[in-house]
DNA sequence: GCTAGTCCCGTAAACGTTTACGACGCTATT
DNA sequence: AATAGCGTCGTAAACGTTTACGGGACTAGC
């Protein structure tokens, strides 16, 4: 019993009228806006979402993809990049849903149906593949979104991704300053691209110091605490002089993995190995204080939206720069887990 | 230029036989059914949601109300009990979306703008606080919702929530057990209901253990691991012979920070200062071991979407049990960091 | 006083789907 | 052979909203 004509009805107007106050179109006088928004606010109006968007064509909303299933990685990362999303969107009365891939379903497949179903008026992807179906589908569509991530499916659209060959650069030749010859990597065991964009750097950097590439050094795993941990083990199995002396470590949450994992077999972060990683709530505290890359994921997550918002028709006005296709920078923030070789006392066997 | 005029043109068939073949409705004959099904595969066609929901007044979509911010705790936990929700839900054809509410919206007035717009058919809420204003609002518009946590607001609706209460009889009785007499709990700052309940419980099994309730034992904290590594240097900071020797901490977030934190004031879990916390992907990889309590998050999941799915009327026939109000039990998995008593050594000041 | 213009507002169509209803053709029954 | 029944399908209304269109009332200008 709620509804537009119910509430016209209720105050002796035409169910046009409401709406055109309600929206804010000219043809209505002061007064009667008045009256109806006071009449909306005090009997709980909230136009029908499905009526709306249907005669639209639009739904007010944003999608952001994300496949759920304890094999991803964790997210207190996504919580913190919600937030600057939302303090733009809310400018705009768009609102911001996460739209959940079980693991058991085919994401593209996913896609396509939360797509045709029209669902949301743009799309926020992550987790980009290095080829990635999603990337020509959505264009293909002409469907606004932006992914977070880059890949070599490119449509030429818009994207932001961390900058990878940054913190490789910084960070390679942090621990090489540091004396070390012998560093770390891994590769992601999915195809996620942003695993090869770091390692085509961090050869690069070692390159550019002489340094040969020693594919031994490039350890594959699952991005998540368990895959971080499992590297501690495969480096302990090596033998003592092939191993490396450090790491850099761009993901967040392996570095917990890892650091503990370490510690377990004898290698102590900040006395007898070396990382670097990335910051995160649960890394913040790790003991010795871990020397890591840090970003304002608040901030991303604003950029994210205005890009975003600066590639759909309605809003490009609001937001007149184009296509963005950028890489945000972070911040190395030193702490004790980036020891140099020469303080190394020889590792436990 | 995509729709069901489209495709029922395309197979020159009415509008309506097309809806009734793709809804799996009897009037309709197996070989039009077969060719209508096939042709709205080859061409890629998927029902509109808004016209859809609009003539159906529903929308098959359950949402799961959820806080976004930094503040708020990590969410791991999340991932996987998303996983095992949709497990259910895929076989109803249901989608499950996170409603993301912002830090700067207020979470009641975010809850009757969902239910106004009609987006959803069903609610799942949680981090339930100690009077929890959205129970009353879905009770009285007769929303079907389940509440992930209890509260002492009480419309006879249905609830799943961990056992606090076994946490803390097993826990509790464990440390003293240990020869533990000053046991630490924590005190969320938030008024979330958890942690009362835990408290409560504690309580009872110190008295039924003749030890006196000390308040100095409970600590306030934010529920993220910030807030347990503040614990930490506020048990540092009193006199040596009032500090807790132990803790039990129900958070899993908490654990990390408050892991870390004891490690650099010199209270070494496992060596002079006992831990029982809760498991997670960051958890497990803590050294020394952590003894903790666990539970399957995917069946927790489980059990959510089929509680659920229990009171609405379309489903009751599938899950004929009615309104859950129930408790999850935990298993404790023995770890190193639960130290007797007799054998820690002096604690550092 | 007539016309043009302006300001409001009501009317009705349209968005894409589902579904009640009725129509049609065929078969089986009497 | 007439009728009842069944299976199949088309027709059209309905869901709640937005918006193009037109009309009425009033003002201003001549």
């Amino acid at each position: 019993m709620t509804g537009i004509k119910w509430l016209a009805q209720h105050l002796n107007v035409s169910i046009g009228t409401v709406s055109r106050a309600l929206n804010g179109k000219p043809d209505v006088s002061e007064a009667t806006r008045k009256r109806v928004m006071e009449a909306a606010a005090a009997l709980g109006y909230v136009p029908n979402q499905a009526g709306r968007s249907l005669r639209k064509g639009a739904t007010g909303i944003v999608g952001f993809m994300m496949e759920t299933g304890s094999q991803r990685q964790g997210d207190v990362f996504f919580m913190s990049v919600f937030d600057g999303i939302q303090s733009v969107f809310a400018r705009h009365h768009l609102d911001l849903v996460a739209l959940l891939c079980s693991s058991e379903e085919d994401p593209d497949a996913f896609m396509q149906r939360i797509v045709a179903r029209g669902f949301a008026d743009a799309l926020i992807i992550s987790a980009t593949k290095r080829v990635d179906h999603r990337i020509d589908f959505l264009a293909s569509r002409k469907i606004p979104f932006i992914a977070l991530g880059r890949s070599e499916t490119d449509a030429g659209h818009p994207w932001l991704d961390l900058d990878f060959e940054g913190m490789a650069e910084v960070g390679v030749s942090r621990l090489i300053a540091k004396g070390h010859r012998r560093i770390g990597a891994f590769a992601p065991l999915d195809d996620t691209n942003l695993g090869f964009v770091f390692i085509d750097a961090y050869r690069k950097v070692l390159e550019q110091h002489g340094i040969a590439f020693d594919p031994d050094l490039i350890f594959p795993a699952h991005p998540n605490e368990q895959g971080g941990h499992g590297i501690a083990y495969a480096i302990a199995a090596m033998p003592a002089e092939r191993r490396p002396t450090g790491f850099v470590l761009t993901n967040e949450v392996m570095c917990v993995g890892l650091y503990n994992g370490l510690q377990e077999v004898g290698l102590i972060p900040g006395k007898n190995f070396a990382i670097i990683g990335r910051d995160s709530a649960q890394a913040r505290y790790l003991v010795p204080k871990l020397t890591c890359f840090r970003l304002s994921l608040r901030e991303l997550g604003i950029a994210l939206a205005e890009s975003l918002l600066a590639t759909m028709p309605a809003y490009t006005d609001a937001y007149p720069f184009g296509v963005t296709r950028r890489v945000v920078p972070l911040e190395l923030v030193p702490g004790d887990s980036d020891v140099a070789i020469a303080a190394q006392p020889q590792a436990l066997a």
